[in-house]
RNA sequence: GCCCCCAUCGUCUAGAGGCCUAGGACAGCAGCCUUUCAAGCUGUCAACAUGGAUUCGAAUUCCAUUGGGGGCGCCA
């Protein structure tokens, strides 16, 4: 059996697109599975669209989400370059056989011409389309128009009669019929490829078996069979994948939010979670897994159990997901992924670097209730600063008022100030002591401690907090909670 | 408009003629735990688009309708 070779074949016109990610996947997971081999390939053939610095970004998020490439842009093998702008003498060569076999022809029809042919045709409500007015020039006619020095494109003759089926891997046997089919552009007039010829002989170049792409290209499917006969090449085999909806059913784009997966990755998303969530989209094990790791899916992971039905982006089961791969960190790989996140996000006061060690403490309280690493610093921002907002009623717990509260925590102040030692494990027993003393209920002083040492009403446990202030600042947050009270 | 495809809870999905009184997950709701918030646990709400046909029997097969998506560029 030949080994399987599959490919990722983006265009550097912007940031990775969630979308594209999600087809990467899905054709990396095949070939890892396969034990076949994964390319990489940039297919820049627009130069209008072209993006700098964006084949560096693909590559990095590649690498991020840990979908390596066996072959691509300096990565070698032996079937580069694997950037279409280098390899335009291929495209050309296999253009002029198709016009020289009579498969395919040059076309001097103006853009303009164009345009007014689709104006029209939408307008009388027919199927745009280009109508093949140089399909069948007379070698005269040719001649003129050469002499007119019009710079032609080459169209690719698709047959008017008959039928093509295309046998995917996910769809089944899917017919379409020629005379609905449109005569290609294959080579533009600047000289560079369309993205239909271009990926055909590539493909075939690149010794690709398995096509897998997003099921926005289906339709143009039989063209590329037909293409792949014509230049006498062997079909591969196709897998189009379901595609990634929004909310409101519609193609995944800008209007959506954060489509590009970069932007996941500033907002703290783990690479686990982006990898585990995409697989789910259109994929499934059985009726009850839905945590895989990149190597569950690799033993996992089939074709035929992937679904024909698009699927709509949800961002609450994303977070969700987010938040378990989160707490299966241990503590130490957390502090060290939060890090950069609360240096970039604290309050500009906090000053920078941030102290590991206090630092991993803070943390410590809060992996249990991240959602994204870039949450971590909305969650401890107190911990950092000493001056902060909040409503001085939120001192006062249910059923106490002014008077009580001041009272409660002046007390709270005195006994911990003498309290040694002054860690979690100790300051438990004695605070609960005090309420009792006090005549509160603990949640009625805790609550009033709470709100005087943070700031706000819903943390990490009270004396896990106070430890890592240490007694100093949680005495003088408690001063200043009674002053508040006061005035 | 034309071509192709799809159709199970709000969302992601399980389901290949009897195992379905349709399962799981997210979200929602209720409760337990608990110093608050999370996490965890328990429970609950919630779907086979519609109409025909085949069959002893249909979410599962077939047809139609409806709804949705994709494509129809010298973009990929």
């Amino acid at each position: 059996m030949t080994q399987v070779r599959t490919r990722f074949a983006p265009s550097p016109t912007g940031f990775l697109h969630i979308g594209s990610i999600h087809t990467a996947l899905f054709a990396w997971l095949y070939a890892r599975q396969q034990k076949g081999v994964f390319i990489l390939r940039i297919e820049d053939t627009d130069n209008v669209r072209k993006v700098e610095g964006a084949v560096e970004a693909i590559m990095d998020d590649l690498r991020w989400l840990g979908l390596d490439c066996d072959e691509g842009p300096g990565l070698g093998g032996q079937h580069g370059p694997y950037i279409q702008s280098e390899r335009l003498p291929l495209y050309k060569v296999a253009a002029q056989k198709l016009v020289d076999c009579g498969a395919a022809y040059k076309c001097y029809c103006s853009q303009e011409r164009l345009e007014q042919l689709r104006e029209f045709q939408t307008n009388n409500k027919l199927p745009p389309g280009y109508d093949r007015r140089c399909r069948n020039l007379t070698d005269a006619e040719r001649a003129e128009k050469e002499k007119e020095g019009i710079t032609p494109v080459i169209r690719f003759k698709t047959p008017l009669d008959g039928q093509t089926t295309i046998h995917d891997l996910i769809w089944g046997d899917v017919t379409f019929k020629h005379n609905t089919l449109e005569d290609l552009v294959l080579m533009k007039s600047d000289g560079f490829p369309t993205y239909h010829l271009a990926n055909v002989v590539d493909d075939h170049d690149m010794q690709i078996t398995h096509v897998i792409r997003a099921e926005e290209w289906m339709s143009s499917g039989p063209c590329h069979i037909l293409l792949y006969n014509a230049l006498g090449y062997e079909v591969p085999q196709f897998a189009h994948l379901p595609m990634m909806l929004g909310k409101d059913r519609a193609k995944l784009g800008k209007r959506h939010g954060s489509t590009s997966i970069g932007q996941f990755r500033e907002e703290g998303y783990l690479p686990e979670t982006m990898i585990n969530f995409l697989a789910l989209m259109g994929w499934s094990l059985d009726d009850k897994t839905e945590i895989f790791s990149l190597q569950d899916l690799i033993k996992y992971f089939t074709i035929e159990r992937v679904s024909k039905t698009s699927a709509v982006f949800n961002h609450e089961k994303l977070e969700w997901l987010n938040g378990v791969y989160i707490r299966k960190l241990t503590p130490e790989e957390f502090a060290k992924k939060a890090m950069p996140f609360l240096e970039r996000w604290l309050p500009e006061s906090v000053k920078k670097p941030i102290n590991p060690v206090y630092t991993g403490r803070v943390l410590a309280l809060v992996q249990d209730r991240a959602r994204t690493l870039k949450e971590t610093a909305a969650l401890t921002e107190y911990f950092f600063v000493d001056v902060y907002e909040y409503n001085s009623t939120d001192l006062i717990s249910k059923g106490m008022d002014v008077e009580k509260t001041r009272q409660a925590l002046t007390i709270a102040g005195e006994r911990l100030a003498k309290q040694t030692p002054f860690d979690a494990a100790s300051l438990e027993p004695m605070l609960r002591a005090l309420a009792e003393e006090l005549g509160l209920k603990a949640g009625q002083l805790f609550g009033s401690l709470r709100t005087a040492i943070t700031g706000r009403t819903a943390t990490p446990p009270l004396f896990q907090m106070m430890d890592v202030l240490g007694k100093e600042r949680t005495l003088y947050r408690i001063q200043d909670a009674v002053k508040r009270l006061e005035s």
